[in-house]
DNA sequence: ATGAAAGCGCTAACAT
DNA sequence: ATGTTAGCGCTTTCAT
């Protein structure tokens, strides 16, 4: 016995396939009596539609994809990325639309997982890691696969896109230093490459007027460690430093104890995304939430909504949060326990 | 002008569908000219085969799917999820294979996903989480969809696991604070519903003798800090806490030294997972490292082998590794020698 | 309100 | 070594 399909349903209920098709579309008018046959039948045989032959008739295959090109190590250590997901799949669910991932290592590799994505697996996808110099924008348009870009992208596009303000939480931050007295504060930036980090080291810039404590890192610990060894030796070393993300002011942060000095007392320190566990380290890390369950609900929402017909918008998501902590308290507010999380 | 068919290419390369088709899968010898021709043919008009098309045909969707049964809160402070997740698709890109994820909020909907997994969207899954009375097991057995337990699963199954040693690192962490002199050692565990979180605990109430400082929390930092609270208030108080990951052990942690203790002079301090952060904190903390990136890899492999034909297998992957660091070190140690060396 | 039949784009017997 | 012909399990005209 192998699964029924809508023909055993039919002969069961003594209709045709079509009546089936339709008693669930509804696209059709069916008499309750012949619905409720029909029904009976599914439950009885446990019939569920086959998904692979609604694709293959319908054009559609109910699902959209996310291509990750990134080290699965430094997919490893990233905080955005699940949250992200859980955001997207709250939108989905509702639709009963799946998510198909597919994580890849190359170029190459990612020109054909995106390839597949547009070849039946999926209706549409979810761009990530915008670069500055996107060559997956003219590739999907070319591939009229639906996209929804996450970031801000410049050159022309006729994608939907969800931006975040990344300038904003940096300007509140040099304002917030500079309040406390700090006049040389840095900035480890992320790659500079990425929209988002370009935007942040911008922002920073407008706000500080020289690059001259600006630095480039990788997002990663050796980078936070190496690029803050760096600043520290300056002559005139700076006295905050802004970090990317939380992961390179950890590491930031720790070199700098280890070197004997003080946070926030002789160095200030900032991160950014929020890690789960930055409330609770000693001192705890300010850094910036930018909420990214949101944002990966908002994105699947508006790639859904394109989907549907909807001609592409530009989304803003207003959802970055400044979380002020110890690691840039005045020296005379010190003492304080830790935030209680919620 | 809609996308290429294969028919499209077989008549550009003046040939027919199943030339083409087994030109591709090499599931008939094919001449070098004429595979030379369809390939050519195929570069021109860009055709990628269709999946949807091809699933149906083969009945084979070409994807293997993961059922996340999580609050979307938990799953973002998850340090497990996305290293795993790399590590399966590491093995599934060798494949062509795509992964299907989705996260579901009840059992009602966990199920339908399940079935619309069955039903053409995957080839067969891998389950995670597994709880001590799995009703997945027998319910994935009814829908014959394959499948790949994470974990060790007690009851009878014709699946194949891919296990954990959960009680061994257990058991060192304990010798080792033993060794350092500690006597009255506490255990704050994960759900015990959870066969992973139940194991270990079983391991820590055979090396320990009682269930007196054994406590039940749920991964979550808020549990961390309540039970820390609670083992701490005791007469007689543990100078040691195990905890079942490191977020808990890190909440723990900081409400004790929040309390004026010293870790880990007054209190040593271990988790669990090794979160990427845990290394940097002050102290550094001790943990278990479990290589989710290479169980990952492990079990995706294992599917894709089940799937294959090839029977179900119990493997064992055996890659936790301890990481003895400054939360538990000796007193004597911090200036002085370490009495053992490891 | 329902039935009959023609695809959707592939793969897989069955031929030659 | 290649062509012919049926399907795979749905949806969707076109009839009635």
């Amino acid at each position: 016995m192998s699964r029924p399909t809508i023909g055993d349903v039919a002969r069961v209920a003594g209709v045709t396939k079509a009546t089936v098709s339709h008693a669930y579309s509804g696209k059709r008018p069916i008499s309750a009596a012949t619905k409720a046959r029909v029904f009976a039948a599914a439950q009885e045989l446990q019939w569920v539609p086959s998904s692979s032959a609604r694709a293959l008739a319908t054009r559609r295959a109910n699902a959209i994809g996310i291509v990750l090109a990134r080290e699965p190590a430094i997919l490893a250590s990233d905080t955005f990325f699940p949250a992200f997901i859980s955001g997207v799949e709250t939108a989905l669910a509702e639709h009963e639309v799946a998510l198909v991932l597919q994580v890849v290592g190359s170029r190459t590799a990612e020109e054909r997982a995106y390839r597949a994505m547009a070849n039946g697996r999926a209706d549409g996808v979810i761009v990530l890691d915008l670069h500055r110099t996107e060559w997956r924008v003219p590739f999907l348009q070319q591939l009229r696969l639906p996209a929804v870009l996450l970031g801000a992208f410049d050159g022309p596009t006729s994608f939907s896109c969800v931006r975040t303000d990344d300038a904003a939480p940096v300007r509140e931050l040099v304002a917030h230093l500079r309040g406390l007295g700090h006049e040389r504060i840095a900035h480890v930036a992320g790659p500079l490459d990425y929209v988002h980090s370009h935007a942040r080291a911008q922002a920073y810039l407008e706000e500080v007027g020289t690059p001259e404590l600006l630095r480039e890192g990788d997002f990663g610990a050796g980078s936070g460690r190496a690029l803050t060894a760096e600043l520290l030796e300056l002559a005139d070393r700076p006295t905050a430093i802004l970090y990317a993300n939380d992961t390179m002011a950890i590491a930031g942060y720790s070199l700098a104890r280890s070197r004997g000095l003080t946070v926030p007392d002789d160095l200030a320190v900032a991160g950014f995304d929020d890690d789960h566990l930055s409330a609770y380290l000693t001192p705890a890390l300010t850094s910036v939430s930018s909420d990214p369950l949101q944002r990966g609900r908002v994105a699947a929402e508006r790639l859904l909504a394109d989907l549907a017909g909807e001609p592409p918008r530009q989304v803003t998501v207003d959802c970055t949060v400044l979380r002020l902590r110890a690691s840039t308290e005045a020296r005379a507010a010190r003492g304080h326990q830790p935030e209680e999380t919620s």
